[in-house]
DNA sequence: CTAGATGTTAAGGT
DNA sequence: CACCTTAACATCTA
């Protein structure tokens, strides 16, 4: 479930495994998860460097890969990592890309379905200006939170998951905010007065922490949560009523009806 | 067998 | 032009 959370945890296993280990071969099982960057030119790049440091915006990961530049990776829907030595694990089908490590071990970029990609890139800023990507969700203030709110239009759901407007939140992630905001997934920012602004940007920091905070493994977050038990018909954890799925953009959303309701009719 | 699943993005429409 | 929606991507599971 790779969001903001998910992509930290990440970052936090890498630094915790991998970094500062020397890449001694780079594996690509499967050439069709790099992006702009070809097999030669990205063992060329990377074999021979320590991995680290890390940086993190929103769902992106950028692992520097010594002098080169910085490897980029991003984990699609069913992306992670798996760091193991050759004694008590070994490759499995799934992996995409094995970085065998000076030390015997390999970090392996794992990606089921293949949403997720490894590039690479020689400047961590100008990549995120030409992805237009926003300012990371934990990153963010209340005065430069309502300042963007003040550019934006349209419903509230989409506007959470529009990675140019703010990065890192994603389908499960923008519910459990809007749920825990007492929020309408369909309410439109216009609808919203400075108490709701306010609160909004809360409910988003406070669940964004609370899910690194819990490695963001649903089982271990609060009672309170949506996303512990994220269908339609069951009982919601705040006030009872039956939760119900609709259709947002495109994209499944999942809400309370009891107590998130949307006031102003479009 | 079919529908749907955490993300991004190209393409088409308004 | 800006914004919104849909389809496509690849693979597995309910």
């Amino acid at each position: 479930m790779p969001e903001l959370p998910d992509v930290e945890v990440f970052r936090q296993y890498l630094e915790s495994t991998a970094r500062n280990q020397k890449v001694r071969k780079v594996d690509v099982r499967d050439a069709k998860i790099l992006k702009k960057i070809s097999v030669r030119n990205l063992r060329a790049k990377t074999e021979g460097s320590p991995l680290g440091p890390t940086q993190r915006r929103g769902k992106y990961l950028f692992v520097s890969g010594g002098r080169g530049g910085w490897l980029v990776f991003h984990f699609g829907m069913t992306g992670y990592f798996r760091y193991f030595g050759s004694e008590d694990s070994s490759v499995e089908k799934h992996d995409r890309v094995l970085f065998h490590c000076a030390n015997g071990k390999t970090l392996a970029f794992t990606c089921r379905r293949k949403l997720g990609f490894v590039s690479f890139t020689p400047d961590v800023g100008q990549y995120i200006e030409n992805k237009e990507l926003g300012p990371d969700a934990l990153d963010l203030d209340l005065k430069g939170f309502e300042e963007r709110l003040d550019k934006a239009r349209g419903a509230l759901k989409p506007l959470l998951m529009n990675q140019k407007w703010i990065a890192g939140i994603g389908n499960v992630y923008s519910d459990e905010i809007l749920f825990q905001a007492s929020l309408h997934p369909k309410a439109s920012v216009s609808s919203l007065d400075g108490k709701k602004r306010k609160s909004l940007f809360r409910r988003m920091r406070k669940v964004l922490e609370t899910a690194v905070a819990k490695k963001a493994d649903a089982a271990k977050l609060p009672r309170s949560y949506l996303t512990r038990q994220r269908k339609a018909g069951v009982k919601c954890p705040k006030c009872g009523e039956k939760i119900r799925r609709m259709t947002v953009s495109g994209r499944s959303c999942y809400y309370c009806p009891g107590h998130q309701k949307n006031h102003a009719l479009t």
